[in-house]
DNA sequence: CTGAAAGCGCTTACAG
DNA sequence: CTGAAAGCGCTTACAG
């Protein structure tokens, strides 16, 4: 049915070993044969068959990414920018959707399903724990971290830590002595960056001499309308925070709605600040700390093409690479 | 390195065939012997190499989901659907996203990109032209259309005329004489269901004796910013509309955000409905027309899968898949 | 620079 | 129910 290299090869009365030189650009043929071997095959429309020489190598081609979210704001934004850094490999993006431990889990694990596919695998999201327990690790083929850091692991993230003290230090400035916290799920967790961010705000209390008070933390599930709950939890306390530093910008996006229907004004009765630079922040007057999701998601790829090619060389020096984050300070804050 | 279907033969005392038959739950294998080889590989953690399988039967156990867009709700919730879809089918999702004729264009042609690759493809909110310039229809394999209905080609979407009805009439209802319309694109646009959603909206007005006002018309460019935008210039008309479809509810957020800076409120002031049955509509308050979206990927992803399995068999019947959309009421509207 | 030939690891008629 | 053997379509030492 479709066409061989055999096929090209008699076409242009070589063999296919030429053929298959001329065809990969190798520099081991005349120029001229090259040429033309590489002209008559278009012609015939000649395409290889990866699978052939999938097996003929022992490479793939493909990339797989693993994790528990597919969705929202995040995952596009970080795929946007793998997109981009995959874009000159030629390599298949396979997308492998774990689930989440206890709740939708999937049925086969990671390692199942991505093994002997992929010659790497970028892994978005996932707590240490649940790379082990997918069996990532075992795997062999370079596994990149993305949005934590793990001993060993090369990874690609921010400094979680660094980026809420820069939330809760803005509060701090503007003046503020009782600050709430929205998290993500409840604290601690096996979520390393959001256990992290609890970790720069407390930090930032202490360091002020602040009381630091558990009354003031709730989860909003990194939600709108968690946000908006655990925001009318918080404004119920008495007495109640006059900020409040919210782990995601859609969970602050709640907690916007939650006081407006009380009559609180943002940015003047209680100040929020969100977490992400998300679209909407800016339409929101919502002051926020950016990360460079898509550049993150554009450094993972890289540096996941980067473990490939350098094989089992060089594996031991893995530093995390960090991008950095930054404050954008708006009305919600009273700027 | 990796083990073979050889070294399992060889540990079971079988032939390679045998074992080929006996992991693959074929029946002309004797029970006993069945299980044994099952279970010295399970024991041998020997997995198949997909590689030389796929080169062996001529299949690539992949699909491929081609799309403009890549990100945002409504990929995020297509995207979840088809995952619940092939889950129980054991192929590889391959994305390739194309970018916009005249943006982003990806350098390759999707067609150059998944050729030999897939077993089938997604198309995803692509219009005709673009399917056909991308070069989806030469693939040998089959296509499936995700967001529109051409003739000839298998396709899952909703009636985005009726739907955009549904809209409209809720505003007429409501007694409303001069309704706005915010579109994505200028109108006419080459993406079908913008044009069949501006069908359906000059139908009722037409239907009504309502007069058709061009000047009521504004693009917003499927972004909260870009329906901001459009809201303004429409609250500036004199005399301006007295309620306005948005043809997504980020681009009606937007909207809800122009008119609260002017002191305009929803609901009472101007109406407003928008389009999508987004996360954040019940808490914005905003009345729109859900679209199925989830539902749509399960259903076009279990659309494809049978017709791969069908072959090239029964390409005659091919009835565009429909599903339903239902209108909710809520205060933007007066309710 | 080029070709003949072996090999990658499976699957599948075919024969028994 | 089982096996020997050919074949899927490439790539890659090896020899020239």
């Amino acid at each position: 049915m479709a066409l061989t290299i055999r096929d090209v090869a008699r076409a242009a009365g070589v063999s296919t070993a030429t053929v298959s030189r001329a065809l990969r650009g190798l520099d081991n043929v005349d120029p001229a044969t090259r040429d033309r071997v590489v002209r008559i095959a278009r012609e015939m429309k000649f395409s290889v068959s990866p699978s052939a020489s999938r097996l003929a190598t022992g490479r793939t081609g493909s990339i797989a990414i693993v994790t528990p979210f597919l969705g929202g704001w995040y995952f596009t934004e970080l795929f946007a920018g793998m997109e981009a850094a995959l874009q000159r490999f030629d390599v298949d993006l396979l997308l492998h959707a774990t689930g989440m431990p206890g709740v939708t889990a999937h049925p086969l694990r990671a390692h199942e399903r991505v093994r002997r596919r992929v010659d790497g695998v970028l892994v978005l999201g996932m707590p240490l724990e649940m790379v082990e327990s997918e069996g990532l690790f075992e795997l062999d083929v370079p596994v990149v971290l993305l949005g934590l850091q793990a001993p060993g692991v090369p990874s690609v993230s921010i400094d979680d830590r660094l980026a809420a003290r820069m939330a809760v230090e803005h509060l701090v400035e503007r003046g503020h002595k009782r600050i709430g916290l929205i998290s993500g799920r409840p604290l601690p967790t096996m979520f390393v960056p959001e256990n992290d961010r609890l970790a720069g705000y407390l930090e930032v209390l202490v360091e002020h001499g602040l009381s630091v008070d558990e009354t003031l933390r709730e989860p909003g599930d990194f939600k709108v309308a968690g946000g908006e709950q655990a925001m009318e939890r918080l404004l119920s306390l008495r007495p109640g925070p006059t900020a409040v530093f919210a782990m995601s910008d859609e969970m602050a996006y709640g907690a916007l709605r939650a006081m407006r229907r009380r009559g609180v004004e943002p940015g003047k009765d209680i100040a929020i600040i969100g977490f992400d630079g998300h679209d909407l922040a800016d339409t929101f007057d919502l002051s926020t700390v950016r990360q460079p999701v898509r550049d993150l998601g554009k450094a993972a790829g890289e540096l996941l093409m980067e473990r490939i090619a350098a094989g089992s060389l060089a594996d031991a020096e893995v530093a995390p690479i960090l991008l950095p984050t930054q404050l954008y300070a708006r009305g919600s804050t009273g700027c």
